[in-house]
DNA sequence: TAAAAATACTCCATAGGTATTTTAT
DNA sequence: ATAAAATACCTATGGAGTATTTTTA
């Protein structure tokens, strides 16, 4: 199984919760999908990111350090597709000012 | 929709090869499947990547930038993702070697 | 014993396939 | 005329839901 953005989507939200329950309520999915999709990632991965008990939910060593780079690949990528609009903006922009080519 | 790793890929892949029949095979998908995730992730954007004609497919001035960071995203995820494993090697390695806690 | 996570199952949305049409050289 | 992209339609995989069980503080 391929590895997409929406299971790192989701280990971002529980590592913020430290909760699956909470994560899924602003994932607007339930629980035992985020569940599954959590156990997806970690089987695609082969390595365990979260120590759960029915208390607390905790980043491993691993996962702590997989969590930041993560992070900062999603920021990039929503930087990446946000200058996209903007790009389109401006050279709309440009176009209206300039001399028809 | 959102966007999912699949979407980069089939564009990146589409990009590289100039050509939806010759990226399709790459990615070994059928031609009209990535045609239609590549109509989605322009969708999803609201942005133009390519133009084609049935003899020639060429980046946009707009896709040609997103490509670059793309692409970067990508290597980046990847490296995380190699990361990990090495990480859980070298601790495997090192507890291998060290007292039991 | 009560909360939260995990499991079992069901269903349906959609990713991907096949067949065909359109387009541009 | 032909090769490549687009469209139409179909299928089935797997993502998400509901119900329930298990777990641990």
């Amino acid at each position: 199984m391929d590895v997409e953005l929406r299971h790192l989507r989701a280990f971002v939200e529980v590592a913020r919760q430290q909760s699956f329950t909470r994560a899924a309520e602003k994932l607007t999915i339930t629980q035992p999908a985020l569940t599954r999709t959590v156990q997806q990632l970690e089987t695609a991965l082969r390595v365990r990111l979260f120590n759960r008990s029915s208390r607390h939910v905790e980043l491993t060593n691993v996962g702590n350090s997989f969590l930041t780079q993560v992070e900062r690949v999603l920021n990039e990528l929503d930087r990446a597709m946000n200058a996209l609009s903007e790009q389109v903006s401006i050279r709309l922009g440009f176009s209206w000012l300039m001399p028809d080519p």
